[in-house]
DNA sequence: CCCATAGTTCGGAACTTCGGAACTAATGGA
DNA sequence: TCCATTAGTTCCGAAGTTCCGAACTATGGG
């Protein structure tokens, strides 16, 4: 298991976050990360919404999180915890986060109403 | 020649936005247009800094942009004008359009700074 | 030492992207 | 009217990427 491969902040490309946050299952366990103080195990995210997501591509998504500039992962024992790394790309790029965690935040709010729009036909 | 597609606002996903703007020429493609103006014809644009991209691949890019939601085309006689949609986008994703904008110019801005930096040794 | 747990790697099938060549559509002469 | 030109689209094969099951590695507990 070769070692995790984090780039330094000034080597970090808008390309490589959207990219990695243009995946709504990326995107969402980027914001659950966030949302967990910060730290969260792999494995604490099985599923994205109502579906499963199997471990090698849940494995694939951190890495891909990671290698953007967007997660730190550390080895504790058998788990990896990962923390956000929020703070340094906000001062490389302020607002980007903020604006890309929002439209899915007020997407999926949307999505909610359209529902609730449909079911009452 | 089929009509030109474009979602309404409502119909705009996050993702498509993300994934349309991943790429940099496309990123570069779509600040153009807004700058020039909000309105400019495919062919305007033949080369992204250096490099040349060929007319397929241009006419692929205009419709990942058209079809993502960030912009509208409307043929005139032999040409295509295309104007940004930044305004309604804006209005549904706050922020999201700004920060990748400025991602991007002060990903270039250091580009600048570090082959002065090279040039320099 | 063995087992369970947590995650990674491998590899093939399915999908996407890129770009050259052939195409369509509108326009401005001769 | 017919032809040439310009502007963009479509087609399609090669190259690249993503997805995910199966096999694997690494760590810690009993």
């Amino acid at each position: 298991m070769r070692p995790l491969f984090h780039p330094a902040i000034e080597d970090v490309r808008p390309e490589a976050i959207l990219h990695a946050l243009a995946d709504p299952s990326r995107a969402a366990i980027f914001a659950k990360i966030m949302r967990a103080g910060c730290v969260e195990a792999c494995s604490a995210v099985s599923a994205v919404g109502d579906r499963v997501i199997p471990k090698s591509s849940l494995s694939n998504h951190f890495k891909v999180l990671r290698e953007a500039g967007l997660i730190r992962s550390e080895r504790h024992g058998v788990e990896v915890r990962n923390h956000s790394r929020w703070t340094e790309v906000e001062a490389r790029f302020p607002g980007l986060l903020a604006g890309i965690i929002n439209a899915y935040a007020s997407d999926i709010a949307s999505d909610v109403r359209a529902a609730k729009t449909a079911a009452s036909q």
